[in-house]
Order: structure tokens, then sequence, then C-alpha cells
DNA sequence: ACGCTACTGGCACTCGCTGCCATTTGGCAA
DNA sequence: TTGCCAAATGGCAGCGAGTGCCAGTAGCGT
């Protein structure tokens, strides 16, 4: 990694960090970007070479989370079916943000129930990664989904874990609780997958 | 209908009719506000008091498809369960919107496919028609739905039909057959509501 | 030490959007 | 009809996000 590089990242993470100390503090709508970029010491237009926007910078690694559940596709079991695989990929997925305490991701999830632009680009991102994930999916299943089954299955369970986190996340208390996300969740991939009735017979 | 509402609403129809002119004739990022007000004449101000945004303008009734989704909910039959409850939901607003021979609504589809801006306004109107479908389909079904299952089920539903309308409106030539359209829906909801394996045995 | 390339940051600019305010106009009652 | 009130209008000044341009700088390979 040339030095460079490392330059780069370094700006990157400033950038990042500045932001959100300075959202935490002063709120997203009343901090700037020139506010975050004379935080990070760089010019406001330099900026806008390291995120193409404000809302950007919440979501600096979306690239990578799609790239782990298109791979946790990929790399499927013999006779794995469909559903595991999307099973798996979420639990990827959520795994690998074990950094859930982090700061950043705690600031991002109540600027995504707050703010309405960061909640627009979240759901931007989330329709990108169910394209992408649904191309895949069917490409690896050519002869049992095509490619407008896939998409509405991959539609079915991303809507359906969504929605529920949406709801979930208005309840502080039950956001607090990991047990009751963790067994919403895994309600919601039942919904997604094996329908309501099979998922709840009856309550 | 008072004189002042009336003169209201065709004001309000003249900046509709004048930005869907402008947006098909030179594209909607090199139309600005201004030049839509101009069309309309009236002030770029006044465009503000009528659309609280320049995308907006391309979602004039979203307030009234919920309203129609909520009163399917609110009519339902002594014994007609959740999914029913949802179907006849979608039935009746995309019976309302046989209007998609409007220049609107088609012009609406493009934009959405090809105006990331666009496109997020219309992610965050379903969401807030998600909610409110999920509080009162809850509401509906005290003791067979709580909260976050409700929101699961119109989530996965939703997504369902969403990620399969995005992968078909891609194919012209599929967007254009009513047929196909519709079947990809009926399966869509299938699959949503009754899982994959039962709604495709195998292929 | 050299030139090439990538990176930087400032300036001027566009555009969506808002606050403010003076003016006009429709609605309503005396 | 007259007169008052509230609603509607439009213009102006201003803010903040985002972009094109360009001159200056710093890392990289020869």
């Amino acid at each position: 990694m040339s030095l460079r590089d490392r330059k780069r990242a370094r700006t990157r993470q400033a950038l990042i960090d500045a932001a959100v100390d300075l959202f935490e503090r002063h709120g997203y709508d009343r901090t700037g970007v020139a506010d975050i970029a004379a935080a990070a010491e760089v010019g406001t237009r330099t900026f806008f070479r390291y995120f193409p926007s404000k809302e950007a910078l919440l979501f600096p690694e979306a690239d990578d989370r799609i790239r782990a559940a298109v791979e946790a596709i990929a790399t499927r079991g013999p006779d794995e079916r469909p559903a595991e695989v999307l099973l798996r990929a979420l639990r990827t997925v959520t795994a690998d943000s074990e950094d859930m305490g982090s700061r950043l991701a705690a600031l991002r999830l109540r600027l995504i129930r707050d703010v309405p632009v960061v909640r627009g680009r979240a759901l931007q991102l989330q329709l990108d990664a169910q394209r992408e994930i649904a191309r895949h999916l069917a490409a690896t299943y050519p002869e049992q989904l095509d490619p407008v089954t896939a998409a509405a299955l991959v539609g079915a369970f991303i809507g359906a874990v969504a929605g529920a986190l949406q709801v979930l996340l208005d309840d502080p208390d039950q956001a607090a609780d990991p047990a009751t996300v963790q067994a919403a969740l895994r309600r919601a991939t039942e919904i997604a997958l094996t329908g309501w009735t099979a998922a709840a017979p009856t309550g």
C-alpha cells in the first residue's frame, strides 16, 4: 500500500470521524459540509472527492456489504436451497456489522429514522443491494428461479426484515434488547420465506 | 367548493401539466422549478406553496392511495384473513391507477427508474404506506398480529411486488404487456404470502 | 534529479429551497 | 354596497449542497 493510498485512507477516515462528531454534537442539518471539511482540515472542495454527497459519508462500507452477500451466495453448499442461501447471507452481513457498537452505526440508525434525506439514501442502497442479490441468486439457480421470481423472493425477504426493523427501532426499549431484535428478525425471515400462515399458524 | 378552492386546484393542475410537459421535452434535471412556475404563469415562490419539493409534484395523489388501501382494510369481510385483505387492498390501489395511460403515470415510472432523487422519493412514500398499512392491519387483527409481525408481513408483501416490478420495468417488452405484468404480480404476492416453496413447488 | 500523474483547494456558479414582506384578492358580515 | 379579515401571491435576499475550472503541490517511477 503506497504512501498516497495511506494518506487517502487517513483523510477519508478523518472526514468520517469529524462528521460523526459534529453530527452528534450539533445535529445533521445544522452541520454543513464546510464544517466537516474544516474539522478534518481539508478544503470543502476535497470533501466531494471522497464522498459524492453529504449523506453518502454515513454509508462508507455499503459496497462491502453487497460484496459479502454476493460472496455468501456464490459459496453455497451443493444441496443448499435458495431460502437457505438467503438466510446465510443475512447472517453473514449482520455478523459483519458487529461494529453495531460503533458510533457511526448507532448514529446512522438514528439519522435513518429521523432525517428524510438519510432515510432516502438508505432505501436506495437497500434497493441496489436487492437487485444485485436477486441477480446473483437467479444466476445461481437458473432452472429454479427466473429473474422476476428471484427479485420477488429477495424483495419479500428484505422487505420483511426492513419492515420489522422499522417498527422495532421506533421503540427504544425493544431496539436496545438484542434478544428481542434477533427474535423479530427470525420471525420476519420465516414470514418471508414460508409465508405467514406457515410461520404463525394462529398466533 | 369556493372560488378560491377552484382557483387553487386550477393552479395546482397547471403546475403539474407544465412540469410534465417540460420534463418530457427537456428532461427532469434540465428543467428548473423556475421554468415550471413560469410555464404555469405563477411566481417561483408560489410553486413551493403547492408542493414541498420538485419531486413531490410527481406524486400528487400519494395520500389518496394510502387512504384507499386503509379503507380497503377497514371494510374487511367478517371472516376474511389478513392475507386476503392485503390482496384486496392491492387490487383496489392498482385498479384506481388505471390512469396508467396518463402521461404523468408513464413519466413517473421512467423517472423513478432513471433519476435517483425521484426514486428516493418513491421509496420514501412506499415506506410510509407500508407503515400506515401495517399499523391498520395490526389494529384490525389485534389478537392474530402484533405490530412487528404485521410490519414484516406487509413489508414482505410490498417488497415482493416492488422487487418484481423493478426487474420487470427494466425490460420494455415485458413491461408493455399487461398480461405479463399481472402474472408477475400474482406470482410475487403468492411468494410473499405463502412462501416460495409453496408458491413454486419446483418451477 | 526528472517529468508524469494524482491530489488539492479555492473561486465562481447553478439550483433547490426558505424567510420575510408588501400587495392583492376572495370571503364574509354589517 | 361597504369594509374588514384571512388567504394567496410574488419578489428579493440568502443559505447550503454540489460542480466545473484551474493553478499549485506532492507522491511516484525512471
